[in-house]
DNA sequence: GCAAAAGTGTTGGCGTTACACCCATGA
DNA sequence: TCATGGGTGTAACGCCAACACTTTTGC
């Protein structure tokens, strides 16, 4: 038998955290107490266990940044080059989260101290961690084009209104009104809850929520959330 | 400063290829004379190397096994579980590849054991490479309908005909030939070479090129090269 | 009643589908 | 001249962008 190589590769996991404040995207970012680049805005990260698989290290991750599991991941892609962390050779595997702002742990943030901050305002981060957060911004765009991905961004129950911002903000771009409204409501996806939007002074919007067996049953299949003027 | 944990933790690459062969998309695959697994059919793959970036390392793979440089590669993503190798803590990069099957090298491919196999008639991998092709043809059907990814399948010249035979054979269904036809040249990628395909026992079908420039500038923007039916 | 936001209707244009038809070639 | 496959034309349909109009609410 062939025995491998000896290894001195570290592999880490970091995670991209998006939330909706009802205005703009913000990202959830940490203030590193530890070496090194301590004091540095960086992407919640941390090491692979030798008893771990790579999805339950991201899970372990992100619970003890949010106190949230059941959430929205999955992977975006691997940064490896020799020397983008300075004190070992470490590949990190990225993962994309996508949660409601609003349910996140304010305890289990202060402890990280995380905050969150509106994409256009996020300082410059550690290591290689700007260009991940390049690379999920635009993974984001293109996702949400196609895939009923913004729900994870909104709570439970929702307003079309409501919608329509989350995407205004996702492509910095209006949307027509009517045209995203009958859009969306001829998916099939949005039940109506028969509720009103109790917080607006104006007239109230219907609450929606999301048809959970339709959303998973057709996750995959293509949909056209933009205008077509967007996709090219 | 603090130092990082101790890795025993192996980083791999492998690499799914892909080539058509005029009628069905066939698989590149290695019959394992080394240990663990040996004389089973398997993944091309390595061990990334210490001083090497990962898309270094996966360049250095291709070009070990087909003798080609600049082909399409991207990563596809990452498997970590821990039992998926039983000799050690193995995570694995999977890349995902095109080439024109035409220019492979013989010699190399001899060396390695390795045979283009067709999708359908392929046997059972080792470890979970099985796993990582469903993901691969997966990511094919998806992004080949949304991007011009088939133009890498074939050569420099080709044939409209042969780009619909490619379609046909990614998606299994068949494809209306007039519509298919204007379709590709509304999008202004083809350009007319003048010259026509000398093999054809009937009418000789125009030889095409890809227009470069408009292909690297608009790669990204969304393309429809289904029919709408394809995409729900 | 008025302003502001939510919701519904209508129309024209454009792209796609599903065909029929014509052209080039070798046997 | 016939069979085969490549290339072009076209009409019906459906979807989508653009915009007018109605409804609800709080002040």
């Amino acid at each position: 038998m062939t025995s491998y190589p000896v290894s001195d590769i570290h592999l880490a996991i970091d995670c991209i955290i998006f939330g909706f404040d009802g205005k703009e995207i913000n990202l959830l970012i940490i203030k590193r107490n530890f070496e090194p680049e301590r004091g540095k805005w960086s992407l919640m990260g941390g090491f692979l266990d030798a008893a771990e698989n790579l999805e339950d290290g991201a899970t372990r991750i992100l619970y003890d940044l949010t106190g949230l599991k059941n959430i929205y991941v999955e992977q975006l892609g691997v940064y490896g080059n020799i020397d983008r962390d300075p004190v070992a050779r470490t590949v990190s595997v990225v993962f994309f989260a996508l949660i409601n702002i609003a349910d996140h742990d304010e305890e289990a943030m202060r402890l990280h101290h995380a905050s969150w901050i509106g994409l256009d305002k996020r300082p410059s981060l550690i290591f290689d961690h700007n260009q991940m957060v390049i690379q999920a911004i635009e993974h984001l765009r293109y996702k949400a084009a196609l895939h009923p991905i913004g729900f994870e961004l909104l709570p439970e129950r929702f307003t079309i209104p409501q919608l329509q911002k989350l995407y205004e903000a996702i492509y910095n771009m209006p949307i027509d009104r009517r045209n995203f409204s009958r859009k969306l409501l001829s998916t099939g996806l949005l039940i109506d809850t028969g509720l009103k939007d109790a917080y607006s002074t104006t007239r109230k919007a219907t609450l929606y929520k999301l048809d959970i067996r339709k959303y998973k049953e057709n996750f995959h299949s293509f949909w056209n959330f933009m205008p077509d003027s967007m996709m090219n």
